[in-house]
DNA sequence: AATTTGATAGTTTTGTTAAAAAAGTCAGGA
DNA sequence: TCCTGACTTTTTTAACAAAACTATCAAATT
């Protein structure tokens, strides 16, 4: 039975495989489990063998990327230069994340009222392990005497954390705003998080 | 005919007026033009003898609020001790404001795709005079040699504008993730911009 | 002539329904 | 235990009518 949950993990990889595609390429709602199965040549009802439902499917694609997300950060906890480093760390580490799967979070976007609850819990693993790290960082250079001490370090990273999404293109017109920035818009959005670390780490000194 | 235009400006501000207590207790959408010409005793067909549509009798509302709100902004550049005292002035003016005109306000969050191009001309002339203070305060303050000089003044304030419109509450869970903040959350978020401007401003000295 | 209105034309919102598409289930086969 | 075809249920879409509201205008009033 062990060589059968083997097996089934890894047909259950597969399946996370075939999806990740999908939403990558076309979004969760303009991808179905019908072409899910086919690019698998499986049934459709195998796919609710492996997973209860679709939103499920696509939460576990999502735990598979956060899990490699947090891996970067959990890995660099404790071992930076200085705050900067820290701070550039995850700015970067976001960037890339957010650039390499850009057209997945589509969902977010279309659905973003009634989305199932599991998501947010993967959603604050990401943002605890982030505010982990940057508070972390904080701790130790203060330890080091290289900052001033700060009466709550949490509080202060959620205020950095706040502000970085708070970055946004088109300084004068918001024209047709919508609510997620375009792909191109990325960068100019990237840049202007590294002036904010820039003065924001100085702030703390 | 000097007279008759007194009489018409006169009417003008009453429809102002009574549009905009409809607008604030009720919002846009809540409310009618049947309404706004009940409370004044007229008919529907003057209000539209007196401004084009309903889009534009809630922009010149609209206008009239920014305008005071400008004036707050204008008569304070460069009158400041200090930068911090700038920038909480600033944080402080902007807060007032929302909370005494939350309500209407839900123009923009129901309709944040086709707004009026016109009501992004009195958005960016705030945004503007926003800029035009707190960059202003710096170069005071560069002049002083109080602070270390930047490259560029403005796009550091762009940051900070950018980042004090990303502070949020709830920092664990978005659970049912609403665009616009509650009125009650007013005073949370004030309380980190606070925050923010500390940090900041410290960063640009 | 400038101001005002009732009547009405035109448009948007809301609710209903039917068909199509997709999600999700299940009895039974390998 | 793993898998499928056939089936049911739910969601999406489009079409359409009724209702609510915006906007217009000829005519009345000042």
């Amino acid at each position: 039975m062990s060589a059968a949950n083997d097996q089934q993990d890894i047909k259950r990889e597969k399946i996370l495989e075939a999806s990740h595609q999908r939403f990558l390429h076309y979004g969760y709602s303009k991808t179905t489990m019908n072409e899910i199965a086919g690019d698998l040549s499986m049934s459709k009802a195998l796919l609710y063998y492996y997973f209860p439902d679709k939103s499920e499917l696509y939460m576990a694609v999502m735990r598979k990327l956060a899990s490699d997300y947090l891996k970067q950060l959990e890995n660099k906890v404790g071992h930076f230069d200085d705050l900067r480093d820290a701070f550039l760390f995850q700015v970067n580490t976001h960037h890339d994340f957010i650039i390499n799967n850009y057209n997945f979070f589509d969902y977010f976007r279309l659905n973003e009222q009634n989305l199932p609850d599991t998501i947010w819990e993967t959603v604050n693993h990401i943002r605890n392990a982030e505010i982990t790290l940057l508070a972390n960082a904080i701790q130790t250079e203060t330890e080091k005497g290289n900052i001033t001490p700060v009466s709550n370090p949490v509080e202060v990273v959620e205020v950095f954390l706040d502000a970085l999404h708070g970055i946004k293109v088109g300084g004068a017109v918001p024209q047709k705003k919508l609510n997620f920035p375009q792909r191109e818009q990325l960068d100019e959005i990237h840049n202007k998080r590294l002036l904010l670390i820039d003065i924001f780490v100085k702030g703390l000194r």
